[in-house]
RNA sequence: GCCGGGAUAGGGUAGUGGUUAUCCUGAGGGACUGUGGAUCCCUCGAGCUGGGUUCGAAUCCCGGUCCCGGCCCCA
Protein backbone atom coordinates (compact mmCIF):
# COMPACT_ATOMS: atom_id res chain seq x y z
CA UNK A 1 0.00 0.00 0.00
CA UNK A 2 1.19 3.28 -0.90
CA UNK A 3 1.86 6.08 1.98
CA UNK A 4 0.36 9.63 0.69
CA UNK A 5 1.19 12.51 1.61
CA UNK A 6 -0.18 14.39 4.69
CA UNK A 7 -3.06 17.30 3.29
CA UNK A 8 -1.37 20.39 1.81
CA UNK A 9 1.63 19.01 2.09
CA UNK A 10 3.77 18.41 -1.21
CA UNK A 11 6.99 17.19 -3.09
CA UNK A 12 9.41 18.90 -4.95
CA UNK A 13 10.54 16.51 -8.21
CA UNK A 14 14.43 17.69 -9.13
CA UNK A 15 12.85 20.41 -11.57
CA UNK A 16 10.77 22.06 -9.17
CA UNK A 17 13.78 22.03 -6.34
CA UNK A 18 15.87 23.43 -8.95
CA UNK A 19 13.69 26.34 -10.09
CA UNK A 20 12.65 27.12 -6.38
CA UNK A 21 16.70 27.26 -5.28
CA UNK A 22 17.51 29.42 -8.28
CA UNK A 23 14.10 31.72 -7.09
CA UNK A 24 15.75 32.22 -3.73
CA UNK A 25 19.02 32.71 -4.89
CA UNK A 26 18.00 35.45 -6.66
CA UNK A 27 16.15 37.19 -3.92
CA UNK A 28 18.98 36.04 -1.27
CA UNK A 29 21.31 38.03 -3.31
CA UNK A 30 19.50 40.99 -3.15
CA UNK A 31 18.83 41.10 0.58
CA UNK A 32 22.95 40.18 0.48
CA UNK A 33 23.51 43.31 -1.65
CA UNK A 34 21.95 45.14 1.01
CA UNK A 35 23.67 43.94 4.15
CA UNK A 36 21.09 41.48 5.75
CA UNK A 37 22.27 38.81 7.24
CA UNK A 38 20.51 35.44 7.24
CA UNK A 39 19.47 33.65 10.30
CA UNK A 40 17.72 30.35 11.46
CA UNK A 41 15.37 29.59 13.95
CA UNK A 42 13.79 26.44 15.40
CA UNK A 43 11.05 24.53 13.01
CA UNK A 44 8.93 24.79 17.09
CA UNK A 45 8.68 26.95 19.18
CA UNK A 46 6.51 27.30 22.56
CA UNK A 47 3.13 27.78 21.27
CA UNK A 48 3.23 30.89 23.70
CA UNK A 49 5.43 32.58 21.64
CA UNK A 50 2.75 32.57 18.73
CA UNK A 51 -0.35 33.48 21.08
CA UNK A 52 1.89 36.56 22.74
CA UNK A 53 1.91 37.64 19.23
CA UNK A 54 -1.28 36.92 17.55
CA UNK A 55 -3.74 36.34 20.08
CA UNK A 56 -5.32 33.07 21.00
CA UNK A 57 -7.77 33.18 18.58
CA UNK A 58 -4.54 31.68 16.14
CA UNK A 59 -4.50 28.34 18.33
CA UNK A 60 -7.27 27.33 15.93
CA UNK A 61 -4.89 27.78 12.47
CA UNK A 62 -1.69 26.32 14.45
CA UNK A 63 -0.20 22.69 14.69
CA UNK A 64 0.06 22.68 18.37
CA UNK A 65 1.01 19.46 20.42
CA UNK A 66 2.33 18.57 23.83
CA UNK A 67 5.45 16.73 24.24
CA UNK A 68 6.37 14.22 26.00
CA UNK A 69 7.39 16.39 28.85
CA UNK A 70 3.77 18.16 29.14
CA UNK A 71 5.13 21.34 27.26
CA UNK A 72 2.89 23.10 24.98
CA UNK A 73 4.74 23.48 21.71
CA UNK A 74 4.19 24.74 18.18
CA UNK A 75 5.65 24.47 14.28
CA UNK A 76 6.06 27.93 13.35
CA UNK A 77 3.27 29.59 11.68
CA UNK A 78 5.34 32.39 10.76
CA UNK A 79 8.94 33.77 11.14
CA UNK A 80 8.54 37.58 12.47
CA UNK A 81 7.98 36.13 16.09
CA UNK A 82 10.98 33.97 16.45
CA UNK A 83 13.58 35.65 14.71
CA UNK A 84 12.32 38.57 17.29
CA UNK A 85 12.29 36.39 20.13
CA UNK A 86 15.68 35.63 19.12
CA UNK A 87 16.85 39.09 19.17
CA UNK A 88 14.84 39.65 22.18
CA UNK A 89 17.58 36.79 24.22
CA UNK A 90 20.49 37.09 21.85
CA UNK A 91 20.87 40.59 19.90
CA UNK A 92 19.46 43.42 22.10
CA UNK A 93 23.04 44.21 23.07
CA UNK A 94 24.69 44.31 19.31
CA UNK A 95 24.91 47.34 17.44
CA UNK A 96 21.74 48.89 16.02
CA UNK A 97 20.49 48.56 13.40
CA UNK A 98 20.76 44.76 12.87
CA UNK A 99 19.71 43.85 9.54
CA UNK A 100 18.37 39.49 9.34
CA UNK A 101 16.66 37.57 7.05
CA UNK A 102 14.93 34.40 6.95
CA UNK A 103 13.97 31.57 4.65
CA UNK A 104 11.91 28.33 6.22
CA UNK A 105 8.97 26.15 6.10
CA UNK A 106 5.69 27.39 8.29
CA UNK A 107 2.64 25.34 9.13
CA UNK A 108 -0.84 26.29 9.46
CA UNK A 109 -3.44 24.12 9.98
CA UNK A 110 -5.56 25.41 6.99
CA UNK A 111 -7.74 24.54 4.15
CA UNK A 112 -5.39 24.04 1.33
CA UNK A 113 -6.09 25.80 -1.92
CA UNK A 114 -4.91 27.44 -4.74
CA UNK A 115 -1.07 29.38 -3.14
CA UNK A 116 -2.21 27.63 0.25
CA UNK A 117 -0.47 24.81 1.54
CA UNK A 118 -0.15 23.46 5.06
CA UNK A 119 3.45 23.50 5.00
CA UNK A 120 4.61 26.55 2.98
CA UNK A 121 7.69 28.75 2.97
CA UNK A 122 8.40 32.34 4.24
CA UNK A 123 11.72 34.61 3.10
CA UNK A 124 11.76 37.77 4.79
CA UNK A 125 13.89 40.13 6.65
CA UNK A 126 13.57 42.00 9.86
CA UNK A 127 15.30 45.81 9.85
CA UNK A 128 15.58 45.97 13.85
CA UNK A 129 16.19 49.35 15.89
CA UNK A 130 16.32 51.59 12.63
CA UNK A 131 14.60 55.12 12.67
CA UNK A 132 11.46 55.26 11.02
CA UNK A 133 11.49 56.74 7.51
CA UNK A 134 14.25 55.49 6.73
CA UNK A 135 13.57 51.95 7.58
CA UNK A 136 10.47 51.78 6.02
CA UNK A 137 11.62 52.82 2.75
CA UNK A 138 14.59 50.17 2.68
CA UNK A 139 12.13 48.13 3.12
CA UNK A 140 9.70 48.29 0.90
CA UNK A 141 12.20 49.10 -1.59
CA UNK A 142 13.78 45.85 -1.01
CA UNK A 143 11.07 44.07 -1.41
CA UNK A 144 9.98 45.23 -4.38
CA UNK A 145 13.93 44.82 -5.52
CA UNK A 146 13.56 41.06 -4.45
CA UNK A 147 10.15 40.01 -6.54
CA UNK A 148 11.72 42.39 -9.34
CA UNK A 149 14.78 39.75 -9.35
CA UNK A 150 12.60 36.89 -10.24
CA UNK A 151 10.66 39.21 -12.56
CA UNK A 152 7.65 39.18 -10.14
CA UNK A 153 5.21 42.12 -10.70
CA UNK A 154 3.27 43.13 -7.84
CA UNK A 155 0.90 46.49 -6.85
CA UNK A 156 2.60 47.31 -3.49
CA UNK A 157 -0.14 49.17 -1.28
CA UNK A 158 1.16 51.11 1.62
CA UNK A 159 -0.77 52.66 4.39
CA UNK A 160 0.43 54.26 7.52
CA UNK A 161 -1.09 53.93 10.97
CA UNK A 162 -0.01 56.64 12.68
CA UNK A 163 -2.70 59.11 11.61
CA UNK A 164 -5.18 56.31 11.59
CA UNK A 165 -4.24 55.66 15.38
CA UNK A 166 -4.52 59.41 15.83
CA UNK A 167 -7.74 59.51 15.04
CA UNK A 168 -8.55 56.03 16.93
CA UNK A 169 -7.48 58.54 19.77
CA UNK A 170 -10.35 60.31 19.71
CA UNK A 171 -12.86 57.62 19.33
CA UNK A 172 -14.15 56.04 22.39
CA UNK A 173 -11.88 53.04 23.53
CA UNK A 174 -14.37 50.45 23.54
CA UNK A 175 -14.79 50.97 19.67
CA UNK A 176 -11.45 51.36 18.59
CA UNK A 177 -10.79 47.52 18.13
CA UNK A 178 -13.80 47.02 16.06
CA UNK A 179 -13.08 50.39 13.81
CA UNK A 180 -10.16 48.76 13.09
CA UNK A 181 -11.46 45.60 12.58
CA UNK A 182 -13.79 46.68 10.06
CA UNK A 183 -11.23 48.86 8.09
CA UNK A 184 -9.56 45.90 7.55
CA UNK A 185 -12.26 43.94 6.49
CA UNK A 186 -13.48 46.28 4.35
CA UNK A 187 -16.42 46.99 5.13
CA UNK A 188 -17.01 50.02 4.36
CA UNK A 189 -20.55 50.07 5.25
CA UNK A 190 -20.62 49.39 8.60
CA UNK A 191 -17.92 50.89 9.36
CA UNK A 192 -19.83 54.65 8.57
CA UNK A 193 -23.35 52.99 10.46
CA UNK A 194 -21.24 52.65 13.49
CA UNK A 195 -18.87 56.17 13.20
CA UNK A 196 -22.49 57.39 12.70
CA UNK A 197 -23.62 55.91 15.65
CA UNK A 198 -20.98 56.69 18.06
CA UNK A 199 -20.45 60.61 16.88
CA UNK A 200 -17.16 59.68 15.68
CA UNK A 201 -18.00 60.56 11.73
CA UNK A 202 -16.63 63.78 11.35
CA UNK A 203 -12.35 63.09 12.09
CA UNK A 204 -12.45 62.31 8.52
CA UNK A 205 -11.59 58.47 8.61
CA UNK A 206 -13.74 57.43 5.90
CA UNK A 207 -12.65 59.77 3.51
CA UNK A 208 -8.72 59.04 4.66
CA UNK A 209 -9.63 55.25 3.96
CA UNK A 210 -11.42 55.89 0.32
CA UNK A 211 -8.92 58.52 -1.22
CA UNK A 212 -5.88 56.52 -2.73
CA UNK A 213 -2.74 57.19 -4.68
CA UNK A 214 -0.94 60.21 -4.81
CA UNK A 215 -3.90 62.37 -3.57
CA UNK A 216 -4.53 60.48 -0.31
CA UNK A 217 -1.37 62.16 0.88
CA UNK A 218 -2.87 65.61 0.60
CA UNK A 219 -6.33 64.55 1.87
CA UNK A 220 -4.39 63.42 4.37
CA UNK A 221 -2.70 66.65 5.30
CA UNK A 222 -6.25 68.62 4.58
CA UNK A 223 -7.72 65.99 7.36
CA UNK A 224 -5.01 67.07 10.06
CA UNK A 225 -5.13 70.53 9.26
CA UNK A 226 -8.76 71.02 9.66
CA UNK A 227 -8.16 69.01 13.00
CA UNK A 228 -6.94 72.66 14.00
CA UNK A 229 -9.64 75.32 13.24
CA UNK A 230 -11.68 72.63 15.52
CA UNK A 231 -9.41 73.52 18.66
CA UNK A 232 -10.06 77.31 18.54
CA UNK A 233 -14.05 76.38 16.99
CA UNK A 234 -14.39 74.32 20.29
CA UNK A 235 -13.05 76.40 22.76
CA UNK A 236 -14.65 79.84 20.84
CA UNK A 237 -18.16 77.28 21.08
CA UNK A 238 -19.42 75.21 23.05
CA UNK A 239 -21.55 73.35 20.13
CA UNK A 240 -20.95 71.63 17.46
CA UNK A 241 -21.53 73.52 14.17
CA UNK A 242 -22.14 70.70 11.63
CA UNK A 243 -21.97 67.43 11.47
CA UNK A 244 -19.87 67.53 8.73
CA UNK A 245 -17.21 69.39 9.51
CA UNK A 246 -13.69 68.42 11.56
CA UNK A 247 -15.01 71.42 14.01
CA UNK A 248 -18.10 69.62 14.75
CA UNK A 249 -16.75 68.60 17.79
CA UNK A 250 -18.41 67.20 20.82
CA UNK A 251 -16.26 68.80 23.45
CA UNK A 252 -16.33 71.93 25.42
CA UNK A 253 -14.36 71.63 27.52
CA UNK A 254 -10.62 73.61 27.36
CA UNK A 255 -8.96 70.34 29.03
CA UNK A 256 -9.90 68.06 26.54
CA UNK A 257 -9.25 70.58 24.13
CA UNK A 258 -5.59 70.73 24.49
CA UNK A 259 -5.49 66.85 24.62
CA UNK A 260 -6.90 67.35 20.86
CA UNK A 261 -4.38 69.76 19.68
CA UNK A 262 -1.79 67.26 21.49
CA UNK A 263 -3.08 65.00 19.38
CA UNK A 264 -3.30 67.71 15.77
CA UNK A 265 0.43 67.75 16.52
CA UNK A 266 1.07 64.79 16.88
CA UNK A 267 -0.80 63.54 14.30
CA UNK A 268 0.91 66.12 11.88
CA UNK A 269 4.43 65.22 13.09
CA UNK A 270 3.34 61.53 12.15
CA UNK A 271 2.54 62.63 8.70
CA UNK A 272 5.30 63.89 7.61
CA UNK A 273 7.16 61.22 8.98
CA UNK A 274 5.13 58.99 6.25
CA UNK A 275 5.92 61.93 4.07
CA UNK A 276 9.21 61.03 4.08
CA UNK A 277 9.16 57.34 3.77
CA UNK A 278 6.98 58.40 0.80
CA UNK A 279 9.65 60.76 -0.98
CA UNK A 280 12.31 58.25 0.27
CA UNK A 281 10.81 55.74 -1.53
CA UNK A 282 10.54 57.50 -4.43
CA UNK A 283 14.66 58.37 -4.41
CA UNK A 284 14.36 54.33 -4.47
CA UNK A 285 12.36 54.30 -7.92
CA UNK A 286 10.04 52.25 -6.12
CA UNK A 287 6.26 52.60 -7.99
CA UNK A 288 3.42 51.98 -5.18
CA UNK A 289 -0.18 53.43 -4.08
CA UNK A 290 -0.79 55.13 -0.88
CA UNK A 291 -3.53 53.43 0.55
CA UNK A 292 -4.90 54.15 4.20
CA UNK A 293 -6.78 50.70 4.06
CA UNK A 294 -4.26 48.68 4.35
CA UNK A 295 -4.10 48.19 8.24
CA UNK A 296 -3.12 44.72 8.42
CA UNK A 297 -5.19 44.20 11.45
CA UNK A 298 -2.97 43.96 14.17
CA UNK A 299 -2.26 45.92 17.68
CA UNK A 300 1.56 45.87 17.35
CA UNK A 301 2.07 47.64 14.09
CA UNK A 302 2.88 51.24 14.48
CA UNK A 303 3.87 53.19 11.47
CA UNK A 304 4.06 52.11 7.71
CA UNK A 305 2.19 49.39 6.75
CA UNK A 306 2.64 47.62 3.63
CA UNK A 307 1.47 44.70 0.89
CA UNK A 308 2.04 43.73 -2.20
CA UNK A 309 -0.66 41.65 -4.90
CA UNK A 310 0.05 39.75 -7.76
CA UNK A 311 -2.50 38.38 -10.70
CA UNK A 312 -3.37 34.95 -11.33
CA UNK A 313 -3.46 33.36 -8.03
CA UNK A 314 -6.96 33.02 -7.68
CA UNK A 315 -7.95 34.08 -4.10
CA UNK A 316 -4.81 34.26 -2.65
CA UNK A 317 -3.75 37.21 -4.54
CA UNK A 318 -1.35 38.52 -1.33
CA UNK A 319 2.15 37.85 -1.98
CA UNK A 320 4.37 40.02 0.59
CA UNK A 321 2.80 41.99 3.93
CA UNK A 322 5.10 44.04 6.19
CA UNK A 323 5.29 47.21 8.11
CA UNK A 324 7.27 48.96 11.08
CA UNK A 325 6.15 46.96 14.59
CA UNK A 326 6.90 46.98 18.41
CA UNK A 327 7.29 43.35 19.36
CA UNK A 328 10.80 43.55 21.29
CA UNK A 329 8.85 44.41 24.35
CA UNK A 330 5.63 42.04 23.76
CA UNK A 331 8.59 39.43 24.34
CA UNK A 332 10.30 41.22 27.45
CA UNK A 333 12.70 43.08 25.73
CA UNK A 334 13.36 46.42 25.71
CA UNK A 335 11.08 48.96 23.11
CA UNK A 336 12.50 48.35 19.56
CA UNK A 337 11.00 49.86 16.57
CA UNK A 338 11.79 47.39 13.69
CA UNK A 339 10.27 46.65 10.08
CA UNK A 340 10.23 43.78 8.23
CA UNK A 341 8.41 42.12 5.79
CA UNK A 342 7.27 38.20 4.92
CA UNK A 343 7.28 37.12 1.23
CA UNK A 344 5.09 34.44 0.39
CA UNK A 345 7.67 31.78 -1.44
CA UNK A 346 4.96 29.17 -3.08
CA UNK A 347 2.98 31.96 -4.28
CA UNK A 348 5.85 33.75 -5.75
CA UNK A 349 7.17 30.66 -7.32
CA UNK A 350 3.49 29.98 -9.12
CA UNK A 351 4.10 33.04 -10.73
CA UNK A 352 7.59 33.29 -11.56
CA UNK A 353 8.51 32.96 -14.93
CA UNK A 354 11.69 30.86 -14.54
CA UNK A 355 12.74 27.74 -16.29
CA UNK A 356 15.56 25.79 -14.48
CA UNK A 357 18.68 24.92 -17.45
CA UNK A 358 20.95 23.43 -15.47
CA UNK A 359 23.87 21.21 -18.32
CA UNK A 360 23.41 17.50 -17.86
CA UNK A 361 26.40 16.09 -16.40
CA UNK A 362 29.30 14.43 -18.70
CA UNK A 363 28.27 10.80 -18.91
CA UNK A 364 31.23 8.94 -18.68
CA UNK A 365 31.00 5.98 -20.85
CA UNK A 366 33.39 2.43 -20.42
CA UNK A 367 33.71 -1.22 -20.91
CA UNK A 368 33.36 -3.36 -17.62
CA UNK A 369 36.92 -4.23 -18.05
CA UNK A 370 38.04 -1.03 -17.24
CA UNK A 371 35.99 0.52 -14.60
CA UNK A 372 38.20 0.88 -11.80
CA UNK A 373 40.12 2.88 -14.13
CA UNK A 374 37.28 4.76 -15.34
CA UNK A 375 36.03 5.48 -11.66
CA UNK A 376 39.43 7.03 -11.22
CA UNK A 377 39.35 9.01 -14.69
CA UNK A 378 35.39 10.52 -13.22
CA UNK A 379 36.87 11.58 -9.98
CA UNK A 380 39.41 13.52 -11.50
CA UNK A 381 37.13 15.16 -14.13
CA UNK A 382 34.84 16.16 -11.31
CA UNK A 383 37.15 18.33 -9.92
CA UNK A 384 36.37 20.50 -12.19
CA UNK A 385 32.86 19.56 -14.07
CA UNK A 386 30.08 17.17 -12.91
CA UNK A 387 30.29 13.68 -13.93
CA UNK A 388 28.37 10.81 -13.75
CA UNK A 389 29.30 7.16 -14.35
CA UNK A 390 26.94 4.00 -15.22
CA UNK A 391 25.91 2.13 -12.20
CA UNK A 392 23.07 -0.22 -13.88
CA UNK A 393 25.94 -2.68 -15.42
CA UNK A 394 25.09 -1.74 -18.73
CA UNK A 395 27.02 -2.49 -22.30
CA UNK A 396 28.76 0.67 -23.74
CA UNK A 397 25.95 0.83 -26.39
CA UNK A 398 23.38 0.97 -23.63
CA UNK A 399 25.57 4.15 -21.69
CA UNK A 400 25.22 5.80 -24.51
CA UNK A 401 21.99 5.50 -25.38
CA UNK A 402 21.46 6.73 -21.39
CA UNK A 403 23.42 9.58 -21.75
CA UNK A 404 21.74 10.90 -24.62
CA UNK A 405 18.11 10.58 -23.21
CA UNK A 406 19.56 11.71 -20.01
CA UNK A 407 20.49 14.81 -22.44
CA UNK A 408 23.99 15.45 -21.93
CA UNK A 409 26.31 17.12 -24.52
CA UNK A 410 29.84 15.36 -23.68
CA UNK A 411 30.87 11.71 -23.15
CA UNK A 412 34.09 10.57 -21.94
CA UNK A 413 34.42 6.83 -23.55
CA UNK A 414 37.15 4.99 -22.15
CA UNK A 415 37.98 1.05 -22.73
CA UNK A 416 40.97 -0.80 -23.72
CA UNK A 417 42.26 0.78 -26.47
CA UNK A 418 42.25 4.23 -24.57
CA UNK A 419 44.11 2.66 -22.09
CA UNK A 420 46.90 1.42 -24.43
CA UNK A 421 46.62 4.51 -26.26
CA UNK A 422 47.29 6.99 -22.97
CA UNK A 423 44.08 9.02 -24.34
CA UNK A 424 40.03 9.03 -23.88
CA UNK A 425 37.85 9.87 -26.32
CA UNK A 426 35.73 12.62 -26.09
CA UNK A 427 32.33 12.19 -27.69
CA UNK A 428 30.39 15.41 -28.58
CA UNK A 429 26.38 13.69 -28.44
CA UNK A 430 25.00 16.48 -30.30
CA UNK A 431 27.05 15.86 -33.40
CA UNK A 432 28.91 12.60 -32.84
CA UNK A 433 32.27 13.77 -33.37
CA UNK A 434 35.06 12.10 -31.27
CA UNK A 435 38.02 13.07 -30.55
CA UNK A 436 41.14 11.41 -29.43
CA UNK A 437 42.68 13.59 -26.26
CA UNK A 438 44.98 13.83 -23.54
CA UNK A 439 42.94 13.85 -19.80
CA UNK A 440 43.88 17.27 -19.26
CA UNK A 441 43.15 18.74 -22.71
CA UNK A 442 39.54 17.14 -21.78
CA UNK A 443 39.05 18.40 -18.84
CA UNK A 444 40.15 21.64 -19.87
CA UNK A 445 37.74 21.36 -22.83
CA UNK A 446 34.70 20.37 -20.66
CA UNK A 447 35.79 23.11 -18.15
CA UNK A 448 35.21 25.42 -20.78
CA UNK A 449 32.09 24.34 -21.69
CA UNK A 450 30.58 24.19 -18.15
CA UNK A 451 31.26 28.04 -17.61
CA UNK A 452 29.96 28.85 -21.18
CA UNK A 453 26.83 27.40 -19.94
CA UNK A 454 26.54 28.34 -16.42
C1' G B 1 -15.89 24.45 9.56
C1' C B 2 -18.99 25.02 4.66
C1' C B 3 -20.00 24.32 -0.96
C1' G B 4 -18.77 22.12 -5.78
C1' G B 5 -15.62 18.84 -9.00
C1' G B 6 -12.23 14.81 -8.92
C1' A B 7 -8.81 10.09 -7.90
C1' U B 8 -7.70 4.11 -13.47
C1' A B 9 0.23 1.35 -14.72
C1' G B 10 5.56 6.39 -13.50
C1' G B 11 2.58 10.38 -16.50
C1' G B 12 -1.93 11.26 -19.78
C1' U B 13 -6.80 9.11 -21.13
C1' A B 14 -11.28 5.95 -22.52
C1' G B 15 -14.64 2.46 -21.11
C1' U B 16 -17.66 -1.46 -19.14
C1' G B 17 -21.36 -5.57 -13.25
C1' G B 18 -18.15 -11.05 -16.08
C1' U B 19 -9.76 -12.26 -18.17
C1' U B 20 -10.42 -4.24 -20.09
C1' A B 21 -7.97 -0.92 -23.43
C1' U B 22 -4.88 2.99 -25.44
C1' C B 23 -0.85 6.94 -25.89
C1' C B 24 3.79 8.53 -23.82
C1' U B 25 7.64 7.07 -20.54
C1' G B 26 10.65 3.53 -17.59
C1' A B 27 12.95 -1.31 -16.62
C1' G B 28 14.55 -6.26 -18.58
C1' G B 29 15.42 -9.23 -23.05
C1' G B 30 15.93 -9.81 -28.47
C1' A B 31 16.79 -8.18 -33.98
C1' C B 32 22.50 -5.63 -32.90
C1' U B 33 28.86 -9.09 -27.98
C1' G B 34 33.43 -0.89 -28.35
C1' U B 35 29.59 3.74 -30.07
C1' G B 36 23.54 6.90 -28.78
C1' G B 37 17.77 9.73 -28.88
C1' A B 38 15.21 5.30 -34.84
C1' U B 39 12.13 0.95 -35.91
C1' C B 40 10.09 -3.74 -34.65
C1' C B 41 9.00 -7.90 -31.26
C1' C B 42 8.45 -10.05 -26.24
C1' U B 43 8.07 -9.33 -20.84
C1' C B 44 7.09 -6.35 -16.32
C1' G B 45 3.72 -2.50 -14.60
C1' A B 46 -3.03 0.12 -12.77
C1' G B 47 -7.73 1.33 -11.17
C1' C B 48 -6.97 5.98 -3.57
C1' U B 49 -8.60 3.36 0.91
C1' G B 50 -12.09 0.67 4.28
C1' G B 51 -16.71 -1.54 4.24
C1' G B 52 -21.46 -3.07 1.80
C1' U B 53 -24.58 -5.20 -2.33
C1' U B 54 -23.45 -9.49 -5.71
C1' C B 55 -22.07 -16.03 -7.73
C1' G B 56 -18.72 -12.11 -9.37
C1' A B 57 -17.04 -4.94 -8.15
C1' A B 58 -11.91 -1.16 -11.03
C1' U B 59 -17.38 -0.41 -12.39
C1' C B 60 -23.19 0.16 -8.12
C1' C B 61 -23.91 2.09 -2.69
C1' C B 62 -21.83 4.19 2.02
C1' G B 63 -17.70 6.01 5.07
C1' G B 64 -12.60 7.80 5.10
C1' U B 65 -8.12 9.88 2.78
C1' C B 66 -5.95 13.02 -0.67
C1' C B 67 -6.18 16.52 -4.94
C1' C B 68 -8.42 20.92 -7.64
C1' G B 69 -11.53 25.49 -7.30
C1' G B 70 -14.44 28.78 -4.11
C1' C B 71 -16.35 30.59 1.03
C1' C B 72 -14.40 31.50 6.04
C1' C B 73 -9.60 32.71 7.62
C1' C B 74 -4.95 34.62 6.26
C1' A B 75 -0.14 36.49 12.09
Amino acid sequence: MIIQRPRGTRDFLPEETERRSQAKKAMQDVLERWGYREVATPTFEHLELFTIKSGASVIEEIYSFKDKGGRDLALRPELTAPVMRMFVSELQNSPKPQRLWYFGNCFRYERPQKGRFREFWQMGCELIGGSKPDSEAEAVALASRMLQSVGVSGDIHIGYLGLIRSILGKIPGEHRSSVMRMIDKKERDALATLLEEIGCSHFGLLELIDSKGESALDRAAQIVADWKPAQEAAAAAPEPVSANEAAAVTSSSSGRGSARQGRAVEAQLHLEEFVQTVDLLKAYGVNFTIDFEIVRGLEYYSGTVFEVYAEGLGAQRQICGGGTYELASLFGGKETSSTGFGLGFDRIMEIVQMNSSRPSPVFMAFTPDVKREAARIASRLRESVPVVMDVMGRGLKAQLKAAASAGADYAVIVGKDELDAGRLTLRDMSGGAQESLLIAEIEARLKAHFQDIC
